[in-house]
DNA sequence: CTGAAAGCGCTTACAG
DNA sequence: CTGAAAGCGCTTACAG
């Protein structure tokens, strides 16, 4: 560690540390002599001003956190990418951590965050409720819950309102014939996984079909589970001909074993999913999917941290979604279906 | 900020700040009694100590930094999964920047890092050399490069052979009768995108074929040059009647545009790609990759840094990659396919 | 085992 | 416009 500091700087600048500082800060009272000399010297040291010691005396980072549920998830691979660009162009680092559906991993960078001063975090909350969540908003730091929120905690949000598409993806399905539609849900414990299974249910009432319990498994959003919810939908007695997944990688799961079962997607069986990845248009049949922007989403969560760290109290925003109809939903039922599935 | 400080807790404990440190740190010389009384304090003021305080004292963070390539393309998201959490497994935490193919942004992150002190860098670096790569190795910051390096600073790395996997995959095309193969190049300025090249002339030649300049297009590793690239290498005189991508984006960029022009691949046309992303297994049909193993580069990594952070200096290590075979590239050559590329 | 004291590298009123 | 001085929250020899 070859380290220079501020006060190598000024020594070799011929100025005061106090006059280095508020060079390198951009402070206006400086002397264009005093500018030019504390430059050169920056350039000769190839001087990187410790951020820490900065920190630790004006109590701000630049630097904010971002906790997200899964980094492998393509959606918020993509959230990421949109926040941290947002950030950046705002003069902030995102310090990104990945709780990996994991309520004690989610703490623990909670805790990471907080002891490294971020001057804000925004955060996809894991689990009902946290010690950690908690310590975030006893200490206000500003705090901006993005894709989920943790109900009673008020915490400005940005979320999606999964009705609008799930009800337009299950008048679709009813269309076309289904009337046994299988439903992948996410973790009960999470907020979309509630509201996405509690929108799904209500959009079967709006097309006058009841609920039928063995039709609904319950997975944790990660792709495993969406193959251990294959299997077990289609093994019930009276086995559904179109399935719903409640995210993207819970669909790659199911996919493989749809797959592995021969059975023909879009023909054989009906496939939509939550979360619109890139490919899944390029698969073959493209997958019918229920899509918000993640862009959108990204954008508005740091604009909301903003104004929170500037005082402000900004309120929640919640962005609709939709159906978007690709082959793996366009056709109607065919007789066919049900005998071909009572083979397998 | 109600943040209580090391002074408050120690108060509160009724001992010295020395002592509360000390305990904090599971430092052996401390009492039990002071152990209790300091550990109750601290569940009393939910304290989480400043690590910006202990770092500028101690001049150890346990954090480390990661800079990746690009965090949207899936080799990168789940290579940023496995560090993570192998660095969590040793107690420390994961600062991760995303230069988003940007070299500009690669050098700004840099500085963020080491202004931040962490204890250890591993990055993917950008570009052929950086200032910012310089500052971090004459200030003997322990540094890995993972998946590229820059020739000539001398840093160990974790790198993949692309030669055996490329070898494999140029034989078994010309055993199935091409002998126009299109490539779809990696950027020229980083060294996975100069390896993949050389490597695949090198195994033309192997196979008696020549290099064919129009046959081969220059990308950039992100998904809209391998759209652009099919578009290029299809409309030579002699077109190609397989694609070979040196990276799953570009290859995802690609087939969308083979979709759209109605080539059917394997049959038309055959795909064979670089990394092995989960769901290219899952395409009708899957295709066929040169492949590596993300998780074994994750790992060595951090044991490479671990080294270096220790004082070692450890040997790059060079993961070989093989080809799979999947039903992008089954099928031999047709003799339709002259004509109907003709039409195109 | 414990505490008083110095100091990590910065910033920022304060006085000039 | 500039500098001397205090202090941000910790850790760590040092002495006991």
């Amino acid at each position: 560690m070859n380290n220079a500091t501020l006060k190598d700087l000024a020594a070799l600048a011929g100025v005061s540390p106090a006059t280095a500082s508020r060079v390198l800060s951009g402070h206006p009272a400086t002397s264009a002599r005093a500018r030019q000399a504390v430059e050169a010297a920056v350039r000769e040291l190839d001087f990187v001003p410790n951020a820490q010691a900065r920190a630790l005396r004006s109590t701000r980072s630049d630097t904010i956190g971002l906790l997200v549920s899964d980094i492998r998830n393509p959606f918020f691979a993509d959230l990421a990418h949109t926040i941290e660009q947002a950030a950046l162009n705002l003069g902030y680092v995102t310090l990104l951590g990945n709780a990996n559906e994991n309520t004690q991993q989610h703490d623990r960078y909670i805790n990471a965050l907080i002891s490294r001063q971020v001057d804000g975090i925004i955060v996809a909350p894991q689990g009902d409720s946290s010690d950690a969540i908690k310590s975030l908003t006893s200490r206000s730091i500003p705090t901006v819950f993005v894709d989920r929120i943790i109900p009673g905690v008020d915490v400005p949000s940005v979320t999606t309102d999964s009705d609008a598409g799930i009800r337009q993806a299950v008048s679709h399905l009813v269309g076309l014939g289904h009337d046994r539609i299988g439903y992948i849900a996410g973790p009960q414990t999470v907020s979309t996984g509630r509201d996405r299974l509690s929108s799904f249910t209500a959009a079967l009432a709006a097309n006058g079909l009841t609920v039928d319990p063995d039709l609904i498994f319950y997975g944790n959003f990660q792709a495993a589970s969406g193959s251990a919810a294959v299997h077990a939908l289609l093994s019930v007695p009276h086995p559904p001909t179109a399935l719903f997944a409640a995210d993207s990688l819970m669909a790659v799961g199911a996919l493989a074993v749809v797959h592995r079962l021969g059975l023909q997607i879009g023909v054989d069986i009906a496939i939509v999913t939550f979360d619109d990845i890139e490919w899944f248009a390029l698969l073959d049949p493209p997958l019918s999917v229920v899509s918000h922007s993640v862009e959108d989403m990204g954008r508005i969560a740091v604009e909301l941290l903003v104004d929170v760290m500037n005082g402000g109290r900004p309120k929640s925003v919640c962005q609709t979604s939709e159906l978007i109809i690709r082959g793996s939903s366009a056709h109607a039922i065919l007789p066919r279906t049900a005998e071909l599935r009572g083979s397998n």
